[in-house]
DNA sequence: TTGTAAGCGTTATCAT
DNA sequence: ATGATAACGCTTACAA
């Protein structure tokens, strides 16, 4: 029942040969004779010799493992990346540890402590909310542990960056509401401090300005889930001067602004548009549909994995580069 | 710039002390004199001294990690189930491995052989679809390497098992359906070999026959995905004897079934009944939103994590056990 | 109270 | 073509 690993030592005794023979033959190494190299291997296989990666680890300083950071595990967008950095990292040959910070800067810097205690090849990392200090992972740079940062990335500190084309995901789902008719676009944003708030709200602007559309602060509220958004809207589809078009910051409050307009009899999309943010499972399930702009978290996630291997493998000392992945507008039933 | 990370001996050097004080001082062994000792760690302090994980590991033969095997990672259950192992495994100090099957009996071998190479202390997994053999698994056990199915369980070997209430939640879903006033309720179903498809199966069934409903074998749809629904959806409900109730595996489906019903102009949920099982974003976000089994997909995790722990930490070789983590129905307004 | 030495499993270096 | 030895960083009998 329990047969324990089986080590180099173990073939070696039971063979007649030292060690090193075992190990040189297990990695064909020509200098043995093809007869022990056969032998060799021929026991190694029936005993289900495995090499012990835990030694491997200690003699390369290596553990072949890279560490990934996300803020939250049960989000749509953190999952895709997960998704596709946990692809091509197995492809490659790596293990991924995994750790959420909650969006909080001290378990981050808990994570990074583990990680380097662990001593991960590499680490990939999106920032807490909560985070606006970079000590922690400037302590992995100088233990030549490579970092890469994806959406909310890092300005403060010398690394690769992911990011999601945030302005032309958002300029594009603008002026498509915009040349479908729209002419009084209201903008529902998250945090105004984020990145990402920021990156959208300049491309809602950019687009409303190209085509000379007005704007006033009235028009961009902080609103990120879909219950303040049925808690605000209602409010602001009663004014004279009502909406024709919402933009979100994400799908979920875009289906809080659907809802709140069906439930005042406007029809959707015929007097009001509404564009969200994401492209996950909630955009598919709205009546009608959502139109949203697509997010390609996987691509995100392959992108880092992609670059952080790179760094690792070829130790380049390039400097850092900033990857832009492509969004794109799924138009569905909520715009015209 | 770059201080590599320092060990114990050198310490040991810089402090004329032997390797092993230091390693004695660090564990505040009360062998060492209080004045070395203190000598000892100020050094340490001051250069940010870390025990290499890589050498503890060797020695211990112990990785202090835990391998988890997710089906699919961008899937709002199984977020939730990983979310919740991994608070628990940080809290008590253990990294955690995370790769996905994407539900192939193939990827989850090869799986299962990186985290024995690996040395994790222990496995948390879901079985994978087109999983049926379970000598992968054996293998670990054989390695005295313990697991903890969550959901997708394995009753081929011997092993704890976390699973959701799937009988009861299907039995009072349907009997809540059954008492609002359907009399002819379809089942949509995965994969009929699965557990989970047998326990909800089972639990309508027994609703069913509880209230002297007749059910048939055409009643049973295996249909697990939003376009199935759509696809098989229509033509069921073109019939003399059409439903009036759908009791969906998951809220996918249960949105393409809700789907389908607006498209043919029935009224949900006045004349159709629907209800979904999971309670993802999804449940929240159509129209009228759905009536579905909730699934504490966290408190899964939390609880897989928490035997998992005690068979690593206690060794115990107690019998195995069956957890069973409750279920309840949430009422919205796809059901009467 | 402290030091010495062996060992965890592997491999690189230097013999033979 | 093969073997002996040392080393990765740490712990722990055992010795002093």
């Amino acid at each position: 029942m329990n047969k324990p690993q089986i080590t180099i030592k173990d073939i070696a005794r039971e063979l007649g040969v030292s060690p090193s023979t075992v190990s040189r033959a297990l990695k064909d190494n020509p200098d043995i004779s093809q007869e022990t190299r056969e032998a060799i291997h021929k026991y190694a296989r029936e005993h289900n010799y495995k090499p012990n990666a835990l030694a491997l680890n200690l003699r390369t300083s290596r553990s072949n493992t890279i560490g990934v950071i996300i803020p939250q595990l049960v989000h749509h967008f953190f999952s895709c990346v997960l998704s596709g950095i946990e692809e091509t990292a197995a492809k490659a040959g790596y293990n991924i540890l995994v750790a959420q910070s909650n969006e909080k800067y001290e378990q981050e810097v808990k994570i990074v402590h583990s990680f380097l205690a662990a001593r991960v090849c590499g680490v990939i990392t999106s920032l807490a909310k909560d985070t606006s200090q970079y000590d922690h992972y400037q302590e992995l740079l100088d233990n030549n542990i490579p970092i890469v940062f994806y959406d909310r990335i890092c300005t403060g500190i010398n690394t690769e960056r992911v990011v999601v084309d945030d302005y032309a995901g958002s300029f594009s789902a603008v002026e498509y509401m915009i040349q479908t008719g729209c002419k009084r676009i209201f903008f529902y944003s998250a945090a105004p401090h984020l990145e990402i708030s920021k990156n959208r709200r300049n491309g809602y602007l950019d687009a409303m300005k190209k085509y000379k559309i007005p704007v006033n602060e009235s028009m961009i509220k902080f609103c990120d889930t879909r219950e303040q958004a049925i808690a605000i809207t209602p409010d602001i589809l009663e004014r004279d001067d009502r909406p024709d078009g919402f933009f979100a910051i994400n799908d979920e409050t875009a289906s809080g602004i659907l809802y709140s307009c069906k439930l005042v009899g406007l029809k959707v999309p015929d007097e009001v548009s509404i564009c969200g943010f994401t492209d996950g499972a909630i955009a598919q399930s709205t009546d009608p549909k959502l139109t949203t702009v697509e997010q390609h978290g996987k691509e995100v996630g392959k992108s880092t994995i992609d670059i952080l291997i790179d760094k690792i493998e070829e130790n380049t000392n390039t400097r850092s580069v900033n990857k832009i992945i492509r969004t794109n507008l799924v138009v569905r039933g909520t715009t015209k």
